[in-house]
DNA sequence: CGTCTTTGACCCGCGC
DNA sequence: GCGCGGGTCAAAGACG
């Protein structure tokens, strides 16, 4: 635990202030170390920081669960660790901000303990290891708030990223990138790094939200699907789910995304649409150089979202063995993937700043004038400092 | 022009 | 065999 108050030392340094005496960083496993998920995530494999806390960092986090950005692992504390989930990276965390309070999820199936911290977004609410279940909620109606808050807390719900043996399939739970209100059609889905193109849309029996499906439209042939429904339990979650596995590589190298805008931008009349344009705007640079042919050569399979705080669970033994098999996937291609995580963190540095958009689809604005923001320009680490300089909100 | 979304039709598996 | 529900196809139109 080295003190630092310089910007977080290589792409996945995490620090934690505590002023005024200490800073401290959590520095991520370096890639080459981490464990490469098989859906092609980087982040997948990656030592979770927020669940690396230290004990002391317990308690429970205030949280309204509207609107959250959640990730709802089964896993155990111990899977995070094995699995190297890696969350938030570059978020810098002032632990001034931390919040031990009581109080609980709204969601009783989020009520567990927690810790909330200060994130450049906001607040963080990082669940307790102790937590059975993990998921990471970030709070957007608090964020949209000045006392923003991003929360990772508990949930015992059978969401999260789940991986299926025989089917390749992945679960993830995402905000809804904008306020519930959904037409029938047009769910705003949030953007990841692959194209995806929308092949179908069906009303699912039970639930009053229909299922979208899109297939991967990266690369002709790619057997890639993911399927998109509003959660029936939560309408203000996104449930993403991944099957199959992508025959080509990641699409860093903007050949991404080609269009991938359009559903938002076809559903201009929603209102909702604003974030999804903004947070595809950068991918849409991405995709601009569509000639470029891809360099890395690997399958990578479905992912989720890079964006999306990450962990990954396992519903049982079974899919333990699962990940085991999945693990020597990993095996197989993480060499190639050292080699495209350059590009992957340069591009993404373009799109940090939209993927932060992403993250917040109600709008954190940098600006100071709210109460509480505590030296929120302070907790904004470096690579986000360009984001929040102009004092202005960005538009989105 | 290429790629996208939309949406009704079609296909298929499953339970009864 | 039939009906139901989920997944996919494909035509039409929109968008940049």
């Amino acid at each position: 635990m080295t003190s630092s108050p310089g910007p977080p030392e290589g792409p996945f340094a995490i620090s934690l202030s505590t002023p005024p005496t200490s800073d401290f960083h959590v520095d991520f496993p370096s890639v080459a170390n981490s464990q490469m998920n098989p859906f092609g995530d980087p982040f997948v494999s990656m030592t979770d920081p927020l669940l690396s806390l230290p004990a002391n960092f317990s308690g429970a986090g205030d949280s309204k669960s509207n609107n959250s950005f959640a990730v709802f692992p089964n896993t155990t504390v111990d899977d995070h660790v094995k699995n190297q989930c890696s969350v938030f990276p570059r978020i810098r965390i002032s632990q001034r901000n931390i919040i031990q309070d009581a109080s609980k999820c709204n969601s009783p199936a989020m009520a567990t303990s927690s810790v909330t911290a200060a994130s450049p977004w906001g607040m963080i609410n990082v669940d307790s290891p102790n937590s059975p279940r993990n998921c990471l909620l970030v709070d957007n109606n608090n964020i949209t708030s000045s006392s923003s808050q991003i929360q990772i807390s508990s949930c015992p719900q059978n969401f999260g990223i789940t991986r299926r043996k025989g089917q390749g399939k992945k679960v993830v739970c995402i905000p809804a990138p904008a306020a519930a209100s959904s037409r029938s059609s047009g769910e705003i889905v949030p953007s990841d790094l692959w194209a995806w193109r929308k092949y179908g849309q069906k009303p699912i029996k039970g639930s009053p939200y229909p299922r979208g499906y899109y297939r991967c439209s990266s690369s002709k042939g790619c057997p890639a699907r993911k399927q998109v429904e509003r959660s029936r339990t939560d309408p203000n979650m996104l449930v993403i789910t991944y099957t199959s596995e992508h025959n080509h590589p990641w699409p860093t190298q903007r050949n991404a995304l080609a269009g991938s805008t359009r559903s938002s931008s076809s559903s201009s009349s929603n209102p909702c649409s604003k974030s999804t344009i903004a947070t595809t705007s950068a991918l849409s640079r991405v995709s601009q150089n569509k000639e470029e042919p891809n360099r890395s050569h690997l399958p990578f399979s479905s992912t989720p979202p890079p964006y999306v705080a990450k962990a990954v669970k396992e519903e049982d033994a079974e899919e333990r063995k699962d990940n085991m098999e999945f693990d020597d996937v990993d095996d197989t291609y993480r060499p190639e993937f050292q080699h495209q995580l350059g590009d992957f963190f340069a591009d993404l540095d373009e799109l940090e700043e939209d993927s932060l958009t992403m993250l917040l689809p109600q709008g954190f604005s940098g600006d100071n004038s709210g109460g509480g923001n505590l030296d929120n320009k302070r907790m904004i680490p470096d690579v986000f400092s360009d984001f929040f300089d102009d004092d202005s909100p960005r538009s989105l």
